[in-house]
DNA sequence: GCTATACCTGACTTTTTTGTCAAGATTGCT
DNA sequence: AGCAATCTTGACAAAAAAGTCAGGTATAGC
C-alpha cells in the first residue's frame, strides 16, 4: 500500500504547472529540471497526463504544458487513477471482472477488503484538490488536516464474532 | 497506490488461521495448498508475520502456525505495516526522517500529501479487524460498509485559491 | 519552405519486487 | 538415539516496474 514513483512524479509535475499564472506554460526540460528528474522520465509521465486530458500540450517552438482546468477543479483521485492505469486495471489480473468470483475461492472475503480499501483511498483523495497543495509545507499540512474526509472525528471499530 | 502481492498473501494466510478453532494450527503446506501458492512463498510471508509476533509458530512434528491473539484483536493496519516493512520504511529512502525537509525542495508540499494519505489509509484499515473478514463475501462486504471510518457520511472538498 | 525548438512514441536497460530452491535447525515419536 | 515432520534462512532466478535513449512529428519564426 504505497504511492508509486510514477504517481509521485505525476503529482509533482502537475503541481509545477498549478503554480503558473494564466497563459503561462512550462517546457518538458523546465519541469524536469525543477523536479530533478530526467527529461525522458518527465516526458513519459506527462504523456499519460496529456492522454487523460489533465494537461494540454502545445508542440513546436514556444510550446509546453499547462493545466487543462483550474487547479481548484482537479482532484487527487483523478490524478492517481490516471497514473495507476496501464499497470493496475482493477485490483489485479486475477479478477476477471469487478464483482465476479475470486480465483482462489468464491468466498475468500479478501476481495471485499481490497475493493473497500481502494474506495476509502479514492474517497480520501477526492477531498483534495491541486489548488490546496500550493504553498509551503506547513500551510499544506494544516489545510489537509482540516479536511473532514481525511480526519474522521471518531472511528468505531468493535470486532464482531 | 495498490495492495502488493505480499500484503494480499499475508492477509489470506492470516484469514486461514483466523478460521481455526482454539488450539488448532495449520502447517505451512496446508496454508499454501488452501491459497494455491507455493510453500516457499507462504513460508516467506509467514516468517514476517511470525517475526512481528502476529502468529506463533511451533517447529517439529505436529508443528504449525496459529494466531498469537484473537482475530478480533488484530487490526488490518498492523498487518499491512508488517508486510510493507523491509520494502518501504517511511515513504521512501529519499526522506531522512519523518518530518525533515524533502530532497527536492523544502516547500514541495508533496510530502504532506503523501504522509496524510498514508495516515488516512492506516486509519481506515485500523477500523477493520481480522474477525470481521470471516464469512462469505456478501457478509463481509455488508460489514465493511457499516464501518464509519470507511464510509464518512459527508466529505467537504471546496478548493481554495 | 527551411530550421530550430519542443512534444510523441516505441524499443531498450537497469533496478526493484516476486517467487523458488536448498541446506540447516528444532521438535515429537518410537 | 535416531528418524521423520516441520519451521528457518540466506542465496538465487524470474517477472514487473522504473528509467533511458533515439528516431519521429508538429509548430513558430525567419
Amino acid at each position: 500500500m504505497k504511492v508509486s514513483a510514477q504517481e509521485e512524479y505525476g503529482l509533482r509535475c502537475l503541481l509545477q504547472l498549478a503554480r503558473l499564472g494564466a497563459g503561462e506554460a512550462l517546457t518538458l526540460g523546465q519541469i524536469a529540471e525543477r523536479e530533478g528528474i530526467s527529461q525522458a522520465n518527465a516526458g513519459k509521465v506527462l504523456w499519460l497526463l496529456n492522454k487523460a486530458r489533465l494537461v494540454n500540450s502545445t508542440r513546436g517552438t514556444k510550446g509546453g504544458y499547462q493545466l487543462s482546468r483550474p487547479a481548484a477543479e482537479i482532484r487527487l483521485s483523478e490524478i492517481i487513477k490516471v497514473l495507476d492505469e496501464g499497470e493496475v486495471d482493477g485490483h489485479c489480473k486475477t479478477y476477471p471482472g469487478v464483482l465476479d468470483s475470486c480465483v482462489h475461492t468464491g468466498d475468500c472475503g479478501i476481495r471485499s477488503v481490497i475493493v473497500n480499501v481502494h474506495e476509502a483511498v479514492e474517497r480520501a483523495l477526492s477531498a483534495i484538490t491541486l489548488a490546496q497543495l500550493i504553498g509551503d509545507e506547513r500551510t499544506v499540512d494544516t489545510t489537509l488536516h482540516q479536511i473532514r474526509g481525511l480526519r474522521p472525528s471518531t472511528v468505531t471499530a468493535e470486532g464482531a464474532q
